[in-house]
RNA sequence: GUUCCCGUAGCUCAAUUGGAUAGAGCGUCGGCCUCCGAAGCCGAAGGUUGUAGGUUCGAGCCCCACCGGGAACACCA
């Protein structure tokens, strides 16, 4: 079935041809008060300017209206077709013709919502974490919104192919070669706790801001790793051997990956000579290494840095299994998969004339920008945007994408727009809508971006962790006779889908501040109250025992409100993925939520005769199957008990 | 310096992308449990949409200038 703004917009356009014989938007809205009627055609203002710059003379948008009107042809659709204003037409739809509707969408798990005609194959590009970093909340919106919008999209009937374009290369991969060099060589040679006591050192010389203390810290490192280096000078005594047999666990690679960074990154490394090198060109000589991974003598870095890669997507796949996220291994395809084809796409670019020579560099100039696209370094070396171009074109050729949707925050809108204007003037993306949905940043109760007390970034796992624990202490409250696996399996859905929703709820551009309190709310647009909505429709049926559902009449206004909001689900489908905001199918869900209330509180179900309790049974199914449907689009579960 | 985003009730957020009287929740005040789940519901108070112009039948939304907050800007990603 289509919508009904989809029924008005085409009975209204063919009204419009036959009053005028011209084709326009008869801008189909849904009323906002309910005074006026359910649906509001706002054609005949904008046709009477249209029609007085066309014919010279004033042409008055009532009596268009009226004309618009007498040629409607509605059917048995609506009741009241009214004029009002400077030329608003209303419409009040029949009570009839909505029952009938109803019952049509009861006999389908889809609702009444069609695919769309012409499904287009989407790619969605989201998550995106780094290698040897655990995921923080700075990944929680790419994730959740990215997700969301993928779900929305295959919904309507689209191909959707999930990318996550994981941080996997660059120039920080000598750091994190180094980092496991280090804690290969420390196992090993039983230096664990004297490796630990310098990491603890640089942290608090890092955090005091102490310069003289962090030299020290540099030399005291570049005598274990002189010492290192002498037990296994080309790493084929201890650090090969050792490499492939590493349980490499994250936490400890994070940590040692930090410590390297502050330690090549400090001014004392320069003076530090390892060999012939200063001990702050390690990471770089590294990076040239690891940059060639298929040479035989880069054996033991490109192990490495595969390792690396292996721990940290495994704990990003523990936290997507967490959050109920559609993102697979297989979805995983990083910038290191783009490596073959980078030198290409600069060789294309610069044989379009799109790129060229500056500074030593290639750049393309991009209209509007002061700064230009980089897409090789005067070394050699490619950038980021050349690795986000070879996607580009990765994704349309062989994977045919038509759209390629971006959920990332919108400190890379620059960026991206440059990228894409390049994408669209090479040729690659003639065809391919190409569309950036950024997000702000979550901040915390004072306002500023999200941190822990003492001020670090917040992991992931943590933030996840605390939601469930306190969900586990509400349910527990309210419920102390569920069993213990019944109250976790609760607060899992409520606490995971509390943070979820929060994030989903907020229009995505702008920053937005997070609270444990409010989302785990049981009053406001939560999903806790959703949640709670749906079990205590679900609990009707429960209380109902073999009550029967049958046909759906609608008689009280309380009936119709809900009717009429359930029969809109498919415009707010469309609307998101129009605009690749979910946070529209929340505010749905939220008014769905309190319609039913409204109807709960007014209309007796269960006590009622048996034609009207079935009618409302239906209702009541309905409800409870739009709730789960939509909270299943947002990827948030619904308990059946509470 | 250039470019971009955001300023809406005390607080957290909406407003069908230019439509009618700017809506919710929290908080405040007042009601509702012999009654289908009170983790709930109903009602009241609360606004010069940062400021000042402009565009038109109509502006929270578009244009201009300010004010305030944030961000990105050549060899990191």
């Amino acid at each position: 079935m289509p919508t009904i703004a989809a029924q008005l917009d085409r009975i209204f356009r063919s009204a419009i041809q036959d009053a005028f014989n011209m084709a326009s938007d008869p801008q189909i809205g849904v009323s906002q008060n309910d005074k006026f009627g359910d649906y509001q055609s706002n054609a005949a203002m904008g046709l009477a300017k249209l029609m007085a710059e066309k014919t010279g003379t004033e042409a008055n948008p009532r009596a268009i209206a009226e004309q618009i009107v007498a040629k409607l042809k509605l059917g048995d659709v609506a009741t009241e077709v009214t004029i009002a204003g400077p030329g608003f037409i209303n419409v009040r739809l029949s009570p009839v013709w909505l029952g009938e509707r109803l019952n049509e969408i009861f006999e389908d798990a889809r609702l009444g919502i069609a695919p769309v005609g012409e499904a287009q194959t989407i790619v969605v590009d989201y998550s995106g974490p780094n290698i040897a970093k655990e995921m923080h909340v700075g990944h929680l919106r790419s994730t959740i919104i990215g997700d969301a919008i993928s779900r929305v999209l295959e919904f309507q009937g689209h191909k959707i192919i999930r990318q996550n374009h994981i941080g996997d290369w660059g120039t920080q991969f000598g750091r994190v070669v180094l980092a496991i060099w280090y804690l290969v060589l420390a196992d090993h040679l039983n230096q664990v706790e004297a490796l630990n006591r310098l990491v603890a050192w640089m942290k608090a010389a890092s955090d005091a801001k102490d310069e003289a203390a962090k030299g020290e810290v540099v030399h005291a490192v570049a005598e274990l790793h002189r010492y290192f280096l002498s037990q296994d000078p080309d790493g084929s005594v201890i650090f090969e051997p050792k490499l492939s047999s590493l349980k490499l666990k994250l936490g400890p690679l994070e940590a040692l990956y930090q410590f390297v960074t502050a330690v090549t990154d400090s001014k004392a490394a320069e003076g530090e000579m390892i060999g012939e090198n200063p001990l702050a060109s390690l990471p770089r000589l590294f990076t040239t290494f690891i940059q060639d991974p298929k040479n035989p003598a880069n054996k033991q870095e490109e192990l490495a840095w595969r390792k690396a890669s292996e721990a940290t997507l495994e704990t990003c796949n523990e936290i997507y299994t967490k959050l109920g996220v559609k993102l697979l291994p297989g979805d995983v395809r990083g910038e290191s998969a783009y490596q073959d084809d980078l030198p290409g796409v600069v060789a294309e670019l610069k044989a379009g004339k799109i790129a060229v020579e500056s500074e030593g560099a290639t750049v393309v100039m991009v209209p509007g920008y002061e700064a230009p696209l980089m897409i090789q370094k005067s070394d050699g070396g490619f950038l980021y945007g050349t690795t986000d171009l070879a996607a580009i074109r990765y994704r349309i050729t062989k994977l045919g994408a038509q759209r390629i949707v971006y959920t990332h925050d919108s400190r890379q809108q620059q960026h991206f727009a440059e990228v894409f204007w390049t994408a669209k003037q090479v040729g690659w993306a003639k065809d391919v809508t190409l569309e950036y949905a950024p997000f702000g940043t979550m901040l915390g109760d004072d306002g500023k971006p999200f941190k822990s007390r003492s001020g670090a970034t917040v992991k992931l796992k943590d933030l996840l962790d605390e939601a469930e624990e306190r969900a586990l202490k509400a349910v527990t409250e309210k419920q102390p006779d569920l069993p213990e696996v019944r109250r976790k399996a609760i607060a899992h859905s409520v606490g995971i889908g509390a943070v979820k929703y929060a994030d989903l709820a907020k229009d995505r551009v702008s920053d937005y501040v997070f609270s444990f309190d409010k989302i785990l709310a049981l009053d406001g647009n939560t999903a806790p109250y959703l949640q709670y909505a749906r079990a205590r429709v679900r609990s009707i049926f429960r209380k109902a025992g073999d009550a029967e559902v049958g046909e759906i009449v609608l008689e009280s206004p309380f009936e119709l409100a809900l009717a009429k909001h359930i029969l809109r689900l498919g415009e707010v489908i469309d609307q998101v993925a129009r605009e690749l905001k979910p946070h529209h199918l929340c505010a749905y869900l939220y008014e769905l939520a309190a319609r039913f209330s409204g109807f709960f509180e007014n209309c007796p179900v269960i006590q009622s005769a048996p034609a009207l309790r079935e009618s409302r049974l239906a209702l009541c199914d309905l409800t409870a199957r739009t709730l789960e449907r939509g909270l299943e689009l947002l990827g948030i579960e619904h308990p059946e008990q509470m």
